[in-house]
DNA sequence: AGTGTATCCTGCAGGC
DNA sequence: TGCCTGCAGGATACAC
């Protein structure tokens, strides 16, 4: 039922490091799920693509849990289920320094007060990357994952391959902006489900049915009825409208 | 520095 | 029905 891969640091040591522990309080970092412990320690959780924790309660749904890959029992018998079809996801404890290094290597919150439009400026011109790339790196902002980063560009009208250090200042402007606008959205709607996704009560995030361009190649474009095309950068998908999104030459992908 | 490729792994949709 | 291929929210290591 355990599955080891899942912990970096080891089943035993996780044990360790966790037994006996205070839950002092629950939070994020980036798309880590964080579990601060007594003792300045952490409990960091990164659901990878398909991963899910899980608390019973009275409003809990029944969750299809087949792929239950950690479990932690609390003091009271409460069980924290940690299931995982893929197990791309990883659990860790971290020391307090450990923690401190770790969220140092963490880019900016891209919803708090700090990451303003010019600081959003100043990274982007320091990087010749591709934007789309670029907002997927969590070094310079921290909790951007495809989904958004391809709505958010949509919504800034920009391509997804224009080099970061392209953007002008009204770009990054329109780039902020809409990023804090989707990221706000879409946790309003309590996440995107598109097949696995679940909140530790068991349900399901409605923000896949405000996607725009994800997922959405052969549709019309919901601004300018063009439509949708799909690509590919790095490996991953990109979605975009020509029309809306236009420069760069003729790519992505072929035609 | 950045890119493409591969890797971890399972499940599902679509084509034939 | 069944087999095959491609694709999927993420992160990382590698060669170039």
């Amino acid at each position: 039922m355990i599955h080891p891969g899942l912990l970096p640091q080891g089943v035993e040591a996780f044990r360790t490091g966790l037994v006996g522990r205070r839950v002092e309080r629950v939070g994020r970092r980036g798309k880590n799920v964080l579990f601060r412990l007594d003792g300045g320690r952490a409990l960091l959780v990164n659901l990878g693509m398909t991963g899910r924790l899980l608390l019973p309660g009275p409003g809990a749904r029944e969750v299809d849990a087949r792929h239950c890959a950690v479990r932690i029992h609390f003091h009271d018998g409460t069980p924290l289920t940690y299931d995982d079809v893929r197990r791309f996801g990883a659990l860790e404890i971290l020391g307090a320094r450990a923690w401190r290094q770790r969220n140092q290597v963490l880019g900016p919150e891209p919803l708090s007060a700090g990451f303003t439009a010019s600081v959003l400026g100043r990274g982007l011109s320091r990087s010749r990357a591709p934007i789309r790339s670029w907002l997927l790196d969590q070094r310079r902002v921290a909790g951007v994952g495809n989904i958004y980063a391809n709505e958010a560009l949509w919504e800034a009208r920009i391509h997804p391959l224009r080099p970061a250090s392209s953007l002008d200042v009204p770009e990054v402007g329109r780039l902020h902006r809409a990023l804090r606008r989707i990221l706000r959205a879409a946790i309003e709607a309590r996440g995107t489900t598109l097949r696995d996704y679940r909140d530790a009560t068991g349900g399901e995030g409605s923000f896949s049915l405000l996607l725009r361009v994800y997922g959405r190649d052969g549709h019309p474009c919901p601004r300018c009825g063009t439509v949708v095309e799909r690509g590919v950068l790095s490996n991953r998908s990109i979605f975009l409208c020509r029309r809306c999104q236009p420069g760069v030459h003729n790519t992505p992908s072929s035609e």
